[in-house]
DNA sequence: CTGAAAGCGCTTACAG
DNA sequence: CTGAAAGCGCTTACAG
C-alpha cells in the first residue's frame, strides 16, 4: 500500500508537506507543489480514508437511509439511489445505503452508521410527517437532510416536490377538462399507514382542491397487489357516482391501470381521463401520460447539497446559523394525451 | 463521542478488555464480559469505524460500482442495491455506492475506492464479456465479485442467470408451442455494444436455439427510446416474414410493446405469443407474462457471498486457494397467460 | 484470565 | 516557505 511517507520519501519532502499540497491549505512553493504532485501521480497515491476520517472527522460519506423496502420494490428509491450518488459524487462525496435491519427496530442500522462515523451526515428518504429518525439523529448531534417535507418543517433541512400542490394541479387540470367526479387514487396504503409525507400531502391536497374547485374527488388508497387494485377501481367503476377521472400517485401502477380498463372496454382518454401525480418519464414505457413529474435529479442535488452544508453547519467553529433551509419545489403539469373533457 | 477509554472506565477494565470482548477473539471471565457488556449498552458505544479500518484493514463495507447510468435510470440496477444492502447487511457489511465519474474514466471511482481502502471489496455490475475493471482491481489487489459471467470464468469470482439457457428455454418454449418465426428482441443496443455480458449470452442462447431447434430466430436489439422500438416491431410486423412470438429480454420495455400491440389490433397471445427473458415481478405490473425471471435476491447472496470469501482468502496467511468460485443460477420457466399455439 | 504498549496513516497546531 | 511531533481511536502481538 502507497502512503504519504512513500510519496514524501519520492517528491524528498516531509510527509506534512505532502498533506498540505494535497488539502492546498498552506502556501506551497511551485517547484515543491510539482515535485509532490510528480510524486502522487507516479505512485498512484490515494490517502487511506480510514487515517484521513480518523483524524479530520470527516469521512467523505453520506450515509443514505433508505425505507423498509418490504412492501416490495420501490423504483423510485432505485431512482434516487442513482441520482443522490451522481450529485454526491459531484461534490466529492460517496453514498453509503442503510438498510434497516428488521421491522422492530428501524432506525438501528442508521444509529449505528452514525455512531461509528461511517458518514458525515445522512440523507433520510421515505421521510414520515412525524420521523423518529430525526430526533435519533439530533440526539446523537449527526447532520441529516430529508428527502420529503416532514410536519415540523424546521425540524431538520429537506426538500420536496410540493405535494399539496402537486395534488392540486392535478385535479384542477381535470376540473377544468370538466370532470366533476374525480376519484384520487392516492399511494399505497402501507405509505399512507406510516404517514409518509407525499403520501399525507397528497391526500391533503385533493381534499383542498376538491374544497376549493367544488369538484367531488373520492379518495381511494392504492396497493401494491395488482387484482386488489383492480377489484377498488372495479368497484368505483360499477358505481351509481362513478369516476370520469382519476388522478393517480402510484406511477408504476399506471400501466396496469390503462390495461385493466382496456380490458373492461374504457378507453383513456375517450371514457375516462387520468393524470399521473409524481411520476418518473422511466416509468411509463413512452405512454404520453398527462402527470405531474417527480423531480429526482432536482432534488438529489438539492438534499445533498443541504447535507453537505449541515455537515459544514455542524463544524465546530461555526456560528449557530439561523432558520432551517429547505427547499420546495413547485409542480409543474406535462400536458399528455390522456386528458380529454368530461363526457 | 463515546470511546473505547470511556467504556473501559466505566467497566473499570482496560482498553484492550473492551476490544477483545467486542471481537470476541479472547476468553474473557464472565463477570468482566457482562461489565463490559454493560457499560457498552448504558454508553450506546459503536466502535469508531475509521479508527478500527486504520487499525485492522477492514473496513467492512463493500463498493458497489454501477454501470454508467446514461442511456437513463435502470430499473434492474435499483432492485439490485436494495438487493444487495440487504444480502450485505446480513453478512454485516455496508454497501458503498462507486459511480462513474465520467464517460472518458469509467473505473476512476472504483479505483479511488479501492484505493483510499474504503471497502474491503468491490462487487461489480453490468459485467462486460472483457472488463477492464477486473483487472484494474487485480492489479490493485482488490478483491472482487462480478454480478455478471465474464468472458474468461477464472478471471474473478462470479454470480449471474444462466442467460444462454434463459434464452433457450424462452426460445424453446415458443417453438414447442409451434412458432416457427420467432423475434428476439435482445438488450438495449447500448447494452449490446458494450458487450455486457447478459446481452452477449442472451443472444448466443438465442441464436443457439434457433440452430438447434431448427427454428427461425430474428435478433433484433431494442432501445430506449419507445417509438424508435415500436417501429422496429412495426417492420418485423409488416413483412412478408412477419414472427408469430416475440421472446423480449427488455423487461421494462413489455408494457409498452403489449399497448403498442394492442393498438395495431394484434391480441396477445391470440395473434402473437410473448415470453420474457430476465423479467423481474416488479416490473409488469400483474400482467401474467410467460416469463424467466431475474432471481435478484438470490443473485444479491450469492454476490455478496462471495465477495465476502474473497476478502478472506485475500488476507495474509490464508492459503491461495483453488479454483475461482461461481454460482450460475439455472433459468426456470414461468407459464403465464402469453403464449397460445402458432396459429 | 487481563493489561501496557506499539503503531496503523493521516492532519494540524507548533516552531522556525 | 517547510518540518518535527503529537495524537485521532482502535487492535493485537507481547508480557505476566
Amino acid at each position: 500500500m502507497v502512503t504519504i511517507k512513500d510519496v514524501a520519501q519520492a517528491a524528498g519532502v516531509a510527509p506534512s508537506t505532502v498533506s498540505y499540497v494535497l488539502s492546498g491549505s498552506r502556501k506551497i512553493s511551485d517547484a515543491t507543489r510539482a515535485a509532490v504532485q510528480a510524486a502522487v501521480d507516479e505512485l498512484g497515491y490515494h490517502p487511506n480514508a480510514g487515517a484521513r476520517s480518523l483524524r479530520s472527522t470527516r469521512t467523505g460519506v453520506l450515509a443514505l437511509a433508505l425505507p423498509l423496502p418490504a412492501r416490495g420494490y420501490l423504483p423510485v428509491g432505485g431512482r434516487f439511489m442513482y441520482g443522490l450518488s451522481e450529485a454526491a459524487g459531484q461534490l466529492g462525496y460517496l453514498v453509503l445505503l442503510v438498510t434497516p435491519p428488521g421491522e422492530e427496530d428501524p432506525d438501528a442500522g442508521l444509529e449505528r452508521a452514525a455512531r461509528s462515523r461511517f458518514a458525515d451526515a445522512a440523507v433520510i428518504m421515505g421521510v414520515q410527517m412525524e420521523d423518529p429518525r430525526i430526533d435519533a439523529m439530533r440526539a446523537l448531534d449527526f447532520p441529516v437532510a430529508l428527502i420529503g417535507r416532514p410536519a415540523d418543517e424546521s425540524a431538520a433541512p429537506w426538500t420536496d416536490l410540493d405535494w399539496d400542490e402537486a395534488a392540486l394541479v392535478a385535479v384542477r387540470a381535470l376540473h377544468e377538462a370538466g370532470h366533476k367526479r374525480v376519484c384520487y387514487l392516492a399511494t399505497v396504503e402501507e405509505d399512507v399507514r406510516a404517514r409518509r409525507s407525499y403520501s399525507v400531502r397528497g391526500i391533503r391536497g385533493a381534499e383542498r382542491a376538491a374544497a376549493g374547485l367544488g369538484t367531488s374527488v373520492d379518495v381511494c388508497h392504492s396497493t401494491g397487489d395488482p387484482a386488489e387494485l383492480f377489484g377498488r377501481l372495479d368497484a368505483r367503476l360499477d358505481s351509481a357516482e362513478a369516476p370520469t377521472a382519476f388522478a393517480v400517485q402510484h406511477p408504476a401502477a399506471i400501466p396496469g391501470i390503462l390495461r385493466h380498463l382496456a380490458a373492461r372496454g374504457i378507453e383513456v382518454p375517450r371514457d375516462v381521463s387520468l393524470v399521473a401525480v409524481g411520476s418518473f418519464p422511466e416509468d411509463l414505457g413512452g405512454l404520453d401520460v398527462t402527470r405531474v413529474e417527480l423531480p429526482v435529479a432536482r432534488m438529489s442535488a438539492a438534499v445533498t447539497r443541504l447535507a453537505a452544508d449541515a455537515v459544514e453547519a455542524a463544524a465546530p467553529g461555526t456560528p449557530a446559523g439561523g432558520a432551517t433551509p429547505h427547499t420546495l419545489i413547485a409542480p409543474h403539469l406535462i400536458r399528455g394525451a390522456t386528458v380529454a373533457p368530461a363526457p
